[in-house]
RNA sequence: GCUGAGGUAGCGAAGCCCGGUCCAACGCGCCAGACUUGAGAUCUGGUGGGCUGCAAGGCCCUCGGGAGUUCGAAUCUCCCCCUCAGCGCCA
């Protein structure tokens, strides 16, 4: 959410913004945000002038009483008071409502150096590491490969709960807690804190984090409770502190989650459509900070070479992508995605997303830093991938596949998986 | 799920029965200033949100949320939410 004195004070500043996103519905809603503005202070002044002599008046009566003095004259001016505020309250509190929502629904300020771009065909190659590796053998899709190896079972998990789950099992298991489990060692010892968080949440906690149109599309809702499954671990991190101040000196606040989620909306699309790559369930460490405004950029960068530094242990190529404007979203004022190379599909894949939200998300979870009975400041939030499986997953099972059909472990995961170096399947039944 | 006790500012805690000196006492913490070579101690002022004003300041709102009674609600009435304790159930 933007601050509302920037609308007032520096609308072209954003409206600038908002010419590079090509987003004309925006700038409509910035001219309608300024008006509404405009008219709610218009309003709260009207009302508060009426207060202030209803508060006048009840202090004369209080007075006047104690007095034994008539206070009938005084009732009768008093008496008219109520509707007339009572009806100037409910416009301001629907304008207030107005400019809340157009200001919600305005996206965030963009750093001067992401691309401008429709969508992300334009997004810009910022750094690539790692050589593709050819083989001489046609590698599998891992959907295949892993009934194959009978290491993930699609069929009995569509039965029982639906196309987008899967029985992983075996040393798939492992591999995927070795994955998580390497991911969060690293970031441990970047000096993170891990967090297991709550897996659920209740609505007014997740309205801070998440879009409310996102409800809709993308949480799951536990019937008839007020909770909603985390569709990533930055909604419980992000919101941990909401309306509260942090203390300044505890900043910066750097976790690193580790919790499984659940997102509705998968769609499908790319080769190899049967597999991990998009499921309703998956895991994630994650990586979230709570920063000074000045010290964002500076952590933007670092939670992009944790990423990198990720992926470049597990030895599997990757470029990182400068997001463009098209493509970038709402929250994030600049976007780093590093796309993995999946030889299989012979392209580069999102892998990590790593997102400098700058005040954006912590001034809508009124979330503040400062010393309490001080000076406070809006922190500024960001949040990267450091491991999600099952993409993860994918991504070793296509890099690391042997002609014979089993799958080297990469080096760093081996401590992981007791020093098992290849995974061969189960045995057949 | 049942029963009970609670929810007051960053925290602790009074006030609620008996509505108006509550623009919420007091303590701790924190911030600013004074004193000090520095720190500490001490003293003074401050301590949430918003509107207005160049500023000094002025004003409004805020006692879990909402509705009601009233000229006036932290205080009375109703509904809801949450937390804690005990019991039940349970990996």
């Amino acid at each position: 959410m933007l601050d509302v004195r920037l609308v007032r004070e520096n609308p072209e500043v954003i409206r600038k913004d908002l010419a590079k996103r090509h987003a004309p519905d925006k700038a409509k809603l910035l001219d309608s945000v300024i008006q509404w503005d405009k008219e709610w202070r218009k309003a709260l002044a009207e009302g508060d002038a009426l207060k202030r002599r209803r508060n006048e008046i009840t202090k004369e009566i209080a007075e006047a009483k104690k007095a034994g003095k008539d206070t009938d004259k005084l009732r009768k001016e008093a008496a008219a008071l109520p509707k007339k505020i009572a009806a100037l309250d409910l416009r301001i509190e629907e304008l207030e409502g107005q400019v809340r929502d157009g200001l919600l629904r305005l996206p965030n300020l963009l750093h001067g150096s992401v691309p401008i771009g429709k969508d992300d065909s334009e997004n810009v190659e910022v750094s690539r590491w790692g050589t593709p590796r050819t083989v001489d053998f046609e590698l599998r899709p891992h959907g295949e490969l892993l009934e194959a190896l009978r290491l993930a079972d699609f069929e009995r998990a569509r039965k029982i709960a639906g196309a987008g789950f899967v029985y992983l099992l075996g040393d798939l298991v492992r591999l995927d807690q070795a994955l998580l489990s390497f991911a969060l060692d690293y970031m441990v010892k970047q000096g993170f804190t891990a967090v297991f968080p709550p897996f659920l949440m209740r609505r007014a906690a997740y309205e801070g984090v998440v879009d409310l149109t996102d409800f809709e599309n993308v949480m799951y809702k536990i019937d008839g409770e007020d909770l909603y499954l985390i569709a990533t671990s930055e909604h419980p991190m992000g919101a941990m502190f909401m309306d509260e101040v942090i203390d300044v000196d505890r900043l910066p606040v750097t976790l690193t989650g580790l919790a499984t989620q659940f997102r509705r909306e998968i769609g499908a699309h790319g080769v190899d459509t049967k597999g991990l790559f998009r499921m309703h369930q998956f895991n994630k460490v994650e990586q979230f900070v709570f920063c000074r405004p000045e010290d964002s950029w500076t952590w933007h960068e670092k939670l992009r070479a944790n990423g990198e530094a990720i992926y470049r242990a597990l030895e599997i190529p990757y470029r990182v992508v400068n997001v463009c404007t098209g493509d970038i979203g709402t929250v994030a004022a600049k976007k780093y995605d590093i796309e993995a190379w999946f030889p299989r599909q012979q392209a580069y894949r999102e892998v990590i997303s790593c997102s400098n939200c700058t005040d954006y998300q912590a001034r809508r979870l009124n979330i503040r830093a400062g010393k309490v009975g001080g000076e406070k400041f809006v922190p500024h939030t960001l949040n990267a991938t450091a491991m999600a499986t099952s993409r993860g997953l994918v991504a070793v099972l296509e890099n690391f596949q042997n002609a014979d059909g089993s799958v080297t472990v990469p080096k760093v995961l081996r401590p992981h998986l007791g020093g098992q170096d290849v995974i061969r399947g189960l045995p057949p039944r």
